[in-house]
RNA sequence: GAGCCGUUAGCUCAGUUGGCAGAGCACCGGACUUUUAAUCCGGGUGUCCCGGGUUCGAACCCCGGACGGCUCACCA
């Protein structure tokens, strides 16, 4: 046989089953039972003698001659079939035996159990309804080989049935997230995902045009400024899940498309924000797993609420081991990199630096969940600062397991101080900080109509899953990870 | 962007000192009417990632490139 030619091979067995009278392609089949109904209920159907119809992908074939088993997987399991020569319609067992693993069929038959055990379908008709023209991956070790995992993702969900429970446990999460919303009162809003200004975080945007309209566009960075032009229009409540691009590295933790959760509520606080991540994180971890202490990379984490509460200042010190206050200087800051054997480039500016050194010497030590909160202004350009210390704004981060999943803090809402703000940040990037803000001087109008006293919550979902599926890199909770074009 | 590692049959993987390209599963042919990674008999289906080089001879050694993984850098 030649090598071509599998494919080859299968468009025969297409001819050859048409003439014997089967469609490859066929239009429908009613079903009466998904397989795992079939395999919960069979002592009923069984009794009953019901005649039970379903469908679903060969999974393996074991021929006998005359008689043959085979699996069949739908969207809700496997179950086992049954063919035997003489029960099947006349000349039926032929076409049967130019069926493929990997071809999609319906079958209908009375459900008993083998006397080995297992319950199976006794097949009395089958139709085939998809012809598969590839060999599926082989049983015994599955896909592995991690580009065809990711490039070619439905092989990978057919292969290996534990992704598909994965990402089923991604969508259960964000249902349960949005669940969680709304039982709050929370509006679910969307946001432009095109902006012609990118704003809401340090970030380098990707950026595109708009030909009818000749101008550029920048894809979203983050929702926020816009979710806070909402919330000035007085919506109280909202949320948006949704998806943020950023035009940087690629790597475990990051994809350049993610999904975020921001949610803004008027007349609350970051202490409110702390607590609403809280009780939303602690009660997604129970709903997926039962409990709050889970595992994720032999690392056990407790999310046992109250997580420790500590002062962004006071980690620094206690946890990173550096002493410094609010008024450091960038030659101090230099000075400790140098002390602690840490690479740093000089040329980057203040926020820069003590926000990498913080990285270095602090984030990778919190593995239990941990809020680090009262952040400087420096490297909080919209969070509202501290009344008696305006060095330091009302924002947290929350880690767990060494990453940072959640973002808040008290909304900056006076359009003055905004403004100085953002002016700061436009000296920063003339100075070649290229992910610092632009001035979005229809934000600062938005906010001198008023936005009411708010506190704003972003949660990195794709990490969360993470977390929660034990799940050792972001592309595997993301279908379609990026990945450079084949040849 | 840098360093290290990987790429051999549809899949999972071996491949000796540089000397005819291998196994299991899948697939094809045959046997088998309750199997479970079914079993038994027969069959190897290949651009050894790509392009150069060294050599009598390269999957193997050298150079360049592509793609992927990990670490670092950047970030969430």
């Amino acid at each position: 046989m030649e090598t071509d030619d599998l494919k080859t091979q299968r468009y025969e067995k297409i001819e050859r089953l048409k003439e014997l009278g089967a469609q490859p392609y066929a239009r429908i089949y009613d079903r009466t039972h998904e397989c795992s109904d079939i395999v919960e209920n069979w002592e009923k159907l069984a009794k009953n003698e019901e005649s039970v119809s379903a469908a679903g992908r060969l999974i393996t074939i074991r021929n006998m001659g005359k008689a043959s088993f085979a699996d069949m997987v739908d969207g809700s399991g496997r179950v086992q079939v049954y063919f035997k020569k003489n029960k099947l319609p006349e000349g039926k067992y032929d076409i049967f035996k130019l069926l493929d693993i990997g071809d999609i069929i319906g079958v209908k038959g009375q459900v008993f159990k083998t006397r080995t055990g297992e319950i199976t379908i006794f097949v009395e008709d089958f139709s085939l309804l998809t012809k598969s023209l590839r060999e599926l991956p082989e049983k015994f070790h599955g896909l592995r080989d991690v580009e065809i995992r990711y490039r070619q993702r439905y092989v990978d969900l057919i292969a290996n049935r534990e992704v598909k429970k994965l990402f089923e446990t991604r969508m259960k999460i964000i249902r349960h997230i949005r669940n969680f919303l709304a039982d709050r009162d929370f509006l679910e809003v969307e946001t432009p995902m095109m902006q012609s200004k990118p704003g809401g975080a340090a970030a380098r945007p990707f950026t595109t045009h708009h030909n009818a309209l000749d101008m550029d566009l920048y894809m979203r960075v983050a929702p926020e400024l816009y979710l806070k032009r909402l919330a000035v229009g007085g919506f109280e409540r909202i949320f948006e899940i949704n998806r943020n691009f950023r035009n940087e590295g690629v790597s475990t933790k990051h994809n350049p498309e993610f999904t975020m959760l921001e949610l803004y509520q008027a007349y609350a606080d970051y202490n409110d924000m702390m607590d609403i991540t809280e009780a939303l994180v602690a009660d997604t971890v129970q709903a997926v797993h039962g409990t709050l202490k889970i595992t994720y990379q032999d690392q056990e984490l407790d999310f046992t609420p109250p997580w420790t509460r500590i002062k962004w200042f006071d980690a620094f010190r206690e946890i990173g081991g550096v002493d410094i206050s609010v008024s450091v200087t960038k030659d101090e800051l230099l000075g400790i990199c140098e002390e602690k054997n840490i690479s740093m480039d000089t040329s980057l500016n203040m926020g820069q630096i003590i926000d990498k050194l913080f990285g270095l010497t602090v984030e990778e030590k919190l593995v239990q969940p941990t809020f680090v909160y009262d952040y400087p202004t420096e490297i909080s350009p919209l969070a509202r600062q501290h009344d008696d210390a305006p060095e330091l704004t009302e924002r947290f981060e929350l880690f767990v397991s060494a990453f940072e999943v959640a973002n808040a803090f008290t909304e900056l809402t006076d359009p003055t101080e905004q403004m100085r703000r953002f002016e700061h940040q436009q000296e920063l990037r003339d100075a070649g900080d290229e992910e610092a803000h632009e001035i979005d001087h229809d934000f600062i109008r938005a906010l001198q109509y008023g936005l009411p006293p708010t506190g704003g919550l972003g949660i990195g979902i794709d990490r969360l899953v993470m977390l929660l599926t034990d799940s050792p890199t972001i592309r595997d909770v993301i279908f379609f990870p990026l990945l450079r074009p084949e040849k």
